[in-house]
DNA sequence: TTTGATCAATTTGTGTACAACGTTGGCGGA
DNA sequence: TCCGCCAACGTTGTACACAAATTGATCAAA
């Protein structure tokens, strides 16, 4: 079977938190897409457990809103529900905002570099990447980002919000045929002007850049489906 | 035993949900101090039910970081982290601003009704009430004042920060020797002033009383422990 | 043909035995 | 007396068997 090895010195929370990692990776790419039921007993296997602990995992991402478990007929993957969606990037957007006010952590020189390299590969990217790793690339960017407030419970949230949000965006900027290869280059554009924002200290800037393209992100998918 | 009746009738969720809201309440009132071990196998026999879903229960107060499990320790009541708190107060305040203005829901008779049976309620508490009815009255409050904001994520998010924050603060106020009596005159004035400004409709200044109440709360407390 | 009930198959929820792990107290030796 | 070892105990974590619930197929009757 496609066994992932399991790490026999990862501590119990470890395993865990991997294997939640990596479910809500697989939602977020639409691996799993919305309304797909997904088995307890094949991703343990799969992960090279008992169904209790995914079990575990299960009901986190339940919790989290990125699934559902409907007794006697499986564990589905939420689907989209525009209102909640609605409401969900709305409050992205003043949280973003907010990760510029507090507890803002000024980057350090590693910082800055490992954001120049993620941008050189976002630019190629642009070029030939696919929706899949165009995402992939979007939560990884997200992920280093996010180290620039010091403020956890802060982090807990937009982290929440932000796979809530991605995955349903996806999906429904395919499905309203959007220009994918224009939402790369935006995505570009924005990452350099955060960049700029970063080398001058100003992270509030940056929340807001941040907090900008968020908003025109989803009014453009409003107004194509229309 | 100290059975708590199950509810044959009440679905698999709902009993969940009894659950957690029960044993989040306890926390929340110190009946269940922090540092304090709580036993799977008791609080399983206490509901009626088995590990299994008392362990799932347990899992969910676990990622709202109200307890943490140690294996082979036991299930522990999160201690005070001040540095947290004070991120998560913050937070807090600018989420509480928040309500004004994302998606304001504006209360209907019935909903001024019962705000004003509870100012009436809270009048006799500000009398003789002790600590442990103050918390409990301010819970309720709190439940019924988030119904004021129509999003969602938001509501969640505020719980969530609220109970982490209500029973450290509690706990600290009990140490540092605050005036609690003085505390619950405060809390009434406020609920006079929000009353005022929900009878006039302005929903984002209810907001921003609450807000302000629970910055000057925190500065109190701060300044009573240094 | 349609409709209805009934049954088998599949899935999640629960209970329980056992494994893994940390703590604590006693015991023995220096 | 003090230190270190270790064994017994209690707790959480895992695995698995079974219960509960839903779905879909199948078949008989209208």
């Amino acid at each position: 079977m496609g066994d992932t090895t399991p790490d026999p010195s990862a501590t119990v929370r470890d395993r865990h938190e991997a294997l939640h990692a990596e479910i809500r990776r697989r939602i977020c790419l639409l691996d799993y897409a919305p309304g797909q039921r997904l088995s307890e007993v094949a991703l343990a296997e799969e992960f090279g457990t008992s169904r209790t602990p995914m079990r575990r995992v299960l009901a986190r991402l339940e919790d989290e809103g990125l699934v559902q478990s409907l007794h006697g007929v499986g564990t589905l993957v939420t689907d989209a529900d525009i209102a909640a969606l609605e409401q969900e990037y709305h409050l992205r957007l003043e949280l973003t905002e907010l990760t510029g006010r507090l507890d803002p952590v000024m980057p350090d020189a590693v910082f800055l570099a490992t954001l120049d390299q993620l941008i050189a590969r976002g630019a190629q990217m642009v070029r030939d990447g696919t929706p899949r790793d165009f995402t992939a690339f979007d939560m990884e960017v997200f992920q280093v980002l996010l180290q620039l407030t010091g403020n956890l419970p802060l982090r807990d949230t937009l982290e929440r919000l932000y796979y809530k949000t991605k995955r349903i965006w996806l999906t429904a900027a395919i499905e309203a045929q959007l220009d994918l290869q224009a939402e790369f280059r935006i995505f570009h554009h924005e990452l350099e002007a955060i960049r700029i924002a970063l080398h001058s200290g100003d992270l509030d800037a940056v929340a807001h850049i941040q907090r900008a393209h968020i908003s025109m992100s989803f009014q453009r998918l409003r107004k194509q489906r229309d």
